[in-house]
DNA sequence: TTCCGTTAGTTCGGAAAGTTTACTAACTGT
DNA sequence: ACAGTTAGTAAACTTTCCGAACTAACGGAA
């Protein structure tokens, strides 16, 4: 159902939106971008002023005739948000961020081997301790988990920490009084690039780790799929001669290019480094094309150890891709590197946060 | 921006839907579902009956205490949508439906190597047949057409009819003064299998023509992409042994599945009927497994010659998707064939009135 | 047979949100 | 000085939804 109350929300986010596209705007570029009018723009401002959200940066002068008006920004300094990555295998990894992903507080938690209720545990203390050093108010809580999330910020399951149907946005809702989310892992490093990296609204990431998995964008939303598995392309088989995986098939995507089965292959081969990753970037390639062809993709973005994926590796993934998927209706795919290093899930929290309470993305 | 209006049409939208999918409720009923009030279900509905979309069915008597309701339906004498197919090869289908996708009348036109201007005029006169014969009142246009559509309703490119760039739907929409939506023919396949065969909301559908192309939904929305050319699967290289394309690549999808490469291959090799088509299944089931585990599908329908796909093909198809996919968090996929035969554009083209002017998928 | 509880649906007054219209404020250029 | 232009606000009105109280119609128990 959709009740006026929700409309006011919508525009709330409109407005909100524009003023994180664009460094600073007057109500009137605010009328004009959204189509609302100057008065209910008014109206809507002075409420996110009221917020904390927004604030008056000072008559702007111009060489035009008219009233001078007044410059709007986003405020930075009320409200801060809680990201959490626990995706890492031995440590637990959390920070305070400024509404515009700025990093002002780090907080880890080794593991220390801990899983099932224990790593609960360890989120909730690491959430806990960030609640109480941060010296601004928290929009929110946002938490990339490793595994399959569903809509609802339950963690399906998740193997290497023992999660199996954990409601854990339900549990930290109770626990703390913020607005709490949880993302897959995967899904939150793609919002990531949309968000501060300037990646488009319809793309891939692949994140290659100790597995390969991806967070997939279609039109700015996230592909979360029938089960929540969305973007788990780590085990479709590439080519059945492969390996035999943890997952029991043989030839998954994962025994070509997860990091530790790259690592091995470049041991065991040392003379054709260059020629080991480019295969291993064709392999990838195989796998992305028939999804850049049917979901039309122009970017991919990559994440990983740098010495591994850059250069011949990425080369050989978008010659690949083009080779196969080249169409005079469609502009060649390319394929980056994610400039977001190690934050990248981090920052994709702070964004599910920015999503889910101002509708920002 | 959203005025209190629209939030009124999502409402009405949200009732539609819900009569679409049960035969018969009650204004109770429909505020339990909806989860808007008694009061607000009970001026929507009196709106729609103004409009004669809802008709009251009488009372219904039931063993429970309490005032018998009456019961709502979706009135199906009053309004019809014209649906246009242009994507066979030689000729244009249209038809006039009901809100239920029945059809009431049948119109064609053949197409005779007409291209280009001259296309567009034959298109124009069939759909003006339609409305001159349509005896109900017109909800919309709506259309398949071949090639890539944008979200605007303008063919990009259409090679076999020479269209580039041409605004179809604006032009229709000057033209007659009904809504009229424009959609590429996969597209319209896909959404008339969730609309009127059933199938689920996260959903590829294939269809196996002179070419191959597919329509995607992701959470019931269709993947268009970023040069509208989403689903547009015919031309991704399977193996680069294969043969040479149209397209000027080797091994693309079509030159393994298309009808008319399939019968080739059938013809030449006679003998060995059956393991011809299992072969062209597993291509097929190779260009669709990264789109399967990606965006975690659990149905593929395909769409063709009954005696190229039913069997040995699609059989094929799915024990290669399923060998190449499987994982323990996710169903199995199942593939089958489209129950909608020939009339898979022109339901969909009903479907994307539904959609567009009740918001019923 | 009466009366109470239950369910369906309407009437009425009010709150929320956005619009139109008319206004004030403050500037540029002639 | 004054006309034209742009920014923003004030007041009255419209649309839409809701809560509370109401009427309508039924089954079942006293």
């Amino acid at each position: 159902m959709l009740r006026p109350h929700d409309g006011r929300r919508a525009n709330l986010a409109l407005v909100m939106q524009s003023l994180f596209n664009e460094s600073q705007l007057t109500r009137a570029d605010l009328a004009r971008q959204t189509g609302l009018t100057k008065v209910t723009i008014s109206d809507l401002v002075a409420e996110l002023i009221d917020d904390g959200f927004v604030q008056e940066t000072g008559l702007i002068q111009g060489a035009r005739p008219g009233k001078p008006a007044a410059g709007l920004a986003v405020r930075e300094d009320q409200h801060d948000i809680v990201a959490v990555d626990l995706s890492a295998l031995d440590v637990f990894r959390a920070g305070v961020y400024s509404l515009k992903g700025q990093c002002r507080m780090e907080r880890n938690v080794a593991l220390a081997g801990r899983t099932g209720d224990e790593a609960v545990e360890a989120a909730f203390e690491l959430i806990a301790r960030c609640m109480e050093d941060a010296d601004r108010r928290i929009l929110g809580i946002g938490i990339g988990s490793p595994g399959t999330v569903d809509a609802e910020g339950r963690v399906i399951s998740a193997p290497n920490i023992g999660w199996n149907k954990l409601a854990l946005q339900d549990k930290l809702s109770q626990r703390f009084t913020v607005p709490v989310a949880v993302l897959n892992d995967a899904n939150a490093a793609v919002i990531a690039e949309t968000a501060f990296a300037d990646a488009a609204n319809d793309l891939i990431r692949v994140q290659i780790t100790r597995g390969v998995g991806a967070g997939i964008l279609v039109a700015g939303s996230l592909v979360l799929g029938t089960s929540a598995a969305g973007g788990e392309i780590g085990h479709v088989v590439i080519e059945h001669r492969g390996a035999i995986c943890s997952c029991g098939k043989r030839g998954c995507l994962e025994t070509w290019i997860s990091a530790p089965a790259l690592r091995r292959r470049l041991l065991a081969d040392e003379s054709n480094h260059n020629s080991v990753l480019a295969e291993a970037g064709r392999r990838l390639g195989m796998a992305l094309s028939p999804i850049v062809a049917a979901l039309d993709l122009q970017e991919i973005v990559v994440g990983g150890p740098a010495e591994l994926i850059a250069g011949p590796f990425l080369d050989a993934c978008q010659s690949l891709l083009i080779e196969r998927t080249h169409s005079e209706f469609r502009r060649d795919p390319t394929v980056k590197t994610s400039t977001l290093g190690n934050d990248a899930v981090l920052l994709g929290a702070v964004s599910l946060v920015l999503r889910t309470t101002l509708g920002v993305s």
